[in-house]
This record gives C-alpha cells, sequence and structure tokens, in this order.
DNA sequence: GTCTATATAGGGATAGAC
DNA sequence: GTCTATCCCTATATAGAC
C-alpha cells in the first residue's frame, strides 16, 4: 500500500475518531510513524488532505444514489438503500460533524456537498413519488414533497443528533439502525396496512 | 453597560457571524478596542466567556419551554411557540453550529445542553399529546412520539441544514420562518380538516 | 480596570540532507 | 520517498506598570 493511500486511511479514521479540528498533520504523521515532512511530501496541505478523502465519499455517496437501475418498489429495498446511504455516512461521518465549518473554509467542498445534499432530497422524493404511484403510499403531493425533505434533513444530521443526546459510548452500529428506524417511523403513518406491517417486522428484525 | 457585559455581547455576536473556532479573544478585543489583557481581566479564558454566553441561553431556552401557565390548544399558540423557539436557536446560534466540538471540549455544556434537548422533546411530546387528546391531532401514540422526536431534531439543525443547501446570503428571517413552516407540515397530515385550514392561512401569512 | 509587553505552546508548512 | 531540523505564525494566557 502506498504512502499517499495510508495517509488517506489513516487521516479519515482520526478524523472519524477524534474530529478533523483536533488531528494535526504530526498527528497523522505519528500515527503512520512516519515524518511530517513526509506527510507534506504527499500533500501540500491539510486542507488537501481533507479534499481528497472528500473525493472518495463523492465517488460512493455518488454510486449509491445514482443506481438507477434499481426500483424501489418494495419495503425491504426502501430499507436497504437507506441502509448503504448511512453507512456510507458513518464511514465519512467527520464531513457531516464539523460540515458547515469546512464549507466555509474549503469553497470546492461547499459546492460539492451542495449538489449531494440536493441529490439526496431528490432521491428521496423520487423513490416516495414511486411509492406513491404504486399504491403503497397513500398520501397526498405536497406532503410527500415535505417528507422527502425531512429524510434528507434527518439523514444527514442523525448521527450528530444521536452523539448530542446520547452517552458517547452508544454503540455505532445501532445509531445507523435507530436512524433508518427514525426515518422508516416518518414514512409508516402513510403506508398501506400491509407495506406497515412488513416495515414493523423489519423494525423488530433490526433493533 | 460594563465592559464584563460588553464582552459577553461582542464575543456573541462575533461567534455567530464568524463562526466561533473563527473569532479569537483578540478579535473580540479589536471589536471592543479594548486590550487582550484587559478581556482576560473580565475572563479566565475564550471557554469561560463561552460558558458565560451558554449560561444566558440556557436561562431563556428553559424560560419559553417551562412556560407551563399556557396551554397550547390552538394553531396560533403552535406557532408562536415555535417562533418563541426558534428565535433562542437562531439568537445563540454559534452553539448549534459547533454543536458536537463544543460538547466535547466543554464537559459542562455537554451535560447542561443534553439536558435542553431532552426538555425539547418531551415538550414537544407534551403539545402533541395535549392536542391529541383534544382532537386537534389525530394520530396513534406511537406516530406522535416520532412526530415529537423529529422536531427536536428539526429544532436543532434547521439553521444549520439551511446554511448547508442554501446561498449565504439568504434572509435569516426567511430562514427562520421556513424552519417553523417545515416542522408544521410535518404535522399537518395528522391535523383534523378544520385545524389545517388555519395552518394554512398561517404559512400564506407568514411566507 | 486597563494598558503594554511578553511568555508559552502548538500547528502548518518548508529546506535541504540522505 | 523519507528524514531532521526549523521557520513562521497565530492563539491563549500572564506579568507588571499605570
Amino acid at each position: 500500500m502506498k504512502t499517499k493511500d495510508r495517509i488517506i486511511e489513516t487521516a479519515l479514521r482520526l478524523f472519524n475518531e477524534e474530529g478533523e479540528p483536533n488531528v494535526t498533520t504530526n498527528h497523522i504523521a505519528d500515527e503512520m510513524d512516519i515524518s511530517p515532512g513526509n506527510l507534506y511530501y504527499h500533500f501540500r496541505s491539510k486542507d488537501d488532505i481533507i479534499w481528497q478523502i472528500f473525493l472518495n465519499y463523492e465517488k460512493k455517496i455518488n454510486q449509491v444514489l445514482n443506481q438507477k437501475d434499481v426500483n424501489y418498489t418494495s419495503m425491504e429495498d426502501m430499507w436497504f438503500y437507506l441502509h448503504m446511504v448511512f453507512e456510507v455516512i458513518a464511514e465519512y461521518r467527520f464531513l457531516y460533524r464539523n460540515l458547515i465549518q469546512l464549507m466555509n473554509r474549503i469553497e470546492f467542498l461547499k459546492r460539492h456537498f451542495r449538489h449531494i445534499l440536493a441529490l439526496k432530497s431528490q432521491t428521496a422524493l423520487d423513490i416516495m413519488t414511486n411509492l406513491s404511484e404504486l399504491g403503497s403510499l397513500k398520501t397526498d403531493k405536497q406532503t410527500i414533497a415535505s417528507l422527502a425533505d425531512q429524510i434528507a434533513l434527518t439523514a444527514t444530521f442523525w448521527l450528530n443528533y444521536s452523539i448530542a443526546i446520547y452517552d458517547d459510548d452508544f454503540d455505532e452500529e445501532k445509531k445507523l439502525s435507530h436512524g433508518i428506524f427514525h426515518v422508516m417511523r416518518m414514512v409508516a403513518p402513510f403506508l398501506t396496512d400491509h407495506d406497515r406491517d412488513i416495515l414493523d417486522q423489519l423494525s423488530t428484525q433490526y433493533l
């Protein structure tokens, strides 16, 4: 494994564990047993490292959001889809933890992240609309739009909310499942009895 | 006005405008045309300033959340109540913008903030339950609990979400109204026709 | 209470040898 | 590619005069 990739990997891990503002370039180098000078041979700045990590994140999340071949018609599909989204978010959670600050500091990141958020919102809307047309979702267009917004907001800040309200040693996996469960409960009231039953089953299975 | 209070006031304004991590004690002193030494005569550290500001915030938000004398029975009451909550949040928005980092850095703040979040959640639940008993809200207990959770999350992160997705010059007042509107739309599907009409009227009035 | 001057520390980043 | 050494800068915080 190349040093450059190891830096990316180590930085991501430390950022997630300690929070990006608390991790210096020296920490990263220390953790890898290389010199700070070596680190700066591979990256021109700390923000450059963050930017490279972001590009990896962007690639992964776009893969998930652009799976146009899959039609989300069942509750299982929905659950699986949400799981994929939340998983990518969790893998790059340091971005979400200091979102506003990072966006202010790195102009490119701001633009790209906004684009991703818009895409998330749109994808949620597409899925909801699809479910509505299939008869699984019983409600008007305005409520569907509102739900899609709400889902995007929740996906974006669920981890922060979890950290804010729960004890710190709260299990990461459980936080994810809770987030998905939370989103599902937002949608549940508008489902047909049949689909809601399936959802309840899935819930007991995962919680 | 005493210097100590002026420091509190100036620091709050700068924190909100520039973000707490971007505001140094020197900036605050500069802005007030006093010396850094003077500032440190009044406060033992930067975190001490933040802590004092937080105490002011805590006082205000508790006043709003503990208004036990008022019964929220009408849509107008609800709207007004949300407006008060969102207004206090906006006034101390720097706390919300770097919530996780501040909680990690200042142990007391973590404990107190968690308490406030729990109180917010509980208050939302109380109001929803009240509306349900009065017949304004037509849904089951689980959905009500879910709604209350959702409202607490939205109130906490709405401003961050707005900043993340909209242009930076987006009007602060509008952001607030949008947040309230957003929360109301979450509740709307479960209201009686009569109350939903009132809500729609309020919406057109404020947006 | 307020100032000037300064201590202290740490982080980002570079130069130059190997 | 990697290291050592170091520079530069900025931030928090203190000492001591006024």
